[in-house]
DNA sequence: TAGACTGTTCAAAAAAACTTGAACAAATCC
DNA sequence: GGATTTGTTCAAGTTTTTTTGAACAGTCTA
């Protein structure tokens, strides 16, 4: 028999682990990631030795579909990789735990995409306001398209100056 | 008769209207704010005049309870302002439009109760991880919370910093 | 004070996001 | 090669979040 295994219980973890993991459940989701990111990256952060994907799955109690998912998210966003961990057929993950890196992750896959295409949608706005025949509404759009294009220069200027003071 | 209205479109924006609201959707989104809020900052911010409760409602196809709430939300961060519009009875609205305010806001209502209940729960993890009786595993517990706390203590020290480059 | 109007609240409905699990592919083993 | 193990994929199910709308509270007007 099994128990209902609520939220985010599971009889596998130690206190401090359920605590770690739940204080990252807590920190991915303020940046719109899912919970089972932050159970398996706050699992492997208070893990000693790497974790397999069997073991996420059953320490955490989630599903391999889940740990498969979340661990590819992980490897994409520079936040996990594999141990080097040699005679088992499985693979086995560690935590990045520089922050240089963690924070270069998630700026690179999360943030530069949207001021990418948020560039280009800009460029298609210039275009359709320049379609305006009434001066003063066209003069209104201006203003506030450039507001828009030095907003996003701003932060197109702020992410290399982030990456230079998280990183030591 | 009234039209299905789709998700996004409403046949009372123009063109460049429904392309900014569109923008702002997809913006807030990064931020884990809802779509309303993107579709009532960008329509503000995309209008000449200030709007009111009614305005957007109509003008967005959105209920009333989503345009009351979604303002209350861009007024606590401090991204919308009511206009001093004197002679109507209702209450009009504009947007800020300095990226400091707006960053500041968001960094107020949105980081900073993250970062200061982690200061917290970092606390109570310490203490559980002092009852670890294994040395081998204590040590290893105080490296990673050790970790944990100058990523917090980094954040903190960012956030001025972002606030100040931003602000001109 | 009744009537009209503006805006808020919140339970229920709808939509979006996440997770599951079973089918599948790929690699390893014997 | 056939059996076994590891890991991926994705449609369907579940959970969470957001939106709706009707009831209500507060204001103004006459």
């Amino acid at each position: 028999m099994d128990s209902p295994a609520s939220k985010t219980q599971s009889e596998n973890l130690s206190s401090i682990q359920q605590q770690v993991v739940d204080f990252f459940v807590d920190g991915v989701r303020v940046l719109g990631l899912p919970r089972s990111i932050g159970e398996i990256y706050g699992l492997l952060f208070i893990s000693s030795e790497p974790l397999s994907l069997d073991d996420l799955v059953q320490k955490l109690g989630i599903s391999k579909g889940s740990a498969s998912q979340g661990l590819r998210t992980l490897k994409t966003l520079g936040a996990v990789r594999e141990a080097e961990n040699i005679n088992d057929r499985r693979t086995y993950y560690e935590p990045a735990t520089e922050l240089k890196r963690l924070v270069g992750g998630f700026i690179r896959e999360q943030i530069r995409p949207h001021l990418d295409s948020g560039k280009s949608k800009l460029q298609q706005l210039n275009e359709t306001a320049a379609l305006s025949s009434d001066p003063t509404e066209r003069a209104f759009f201006d203003e506030r398209l450039e507001r828009l294009e030095s907003w996003m220069k701003r932060g197109r200027q702020v992410l290399p100056i982030l990456q230079k003071i998280l990183g030591q």
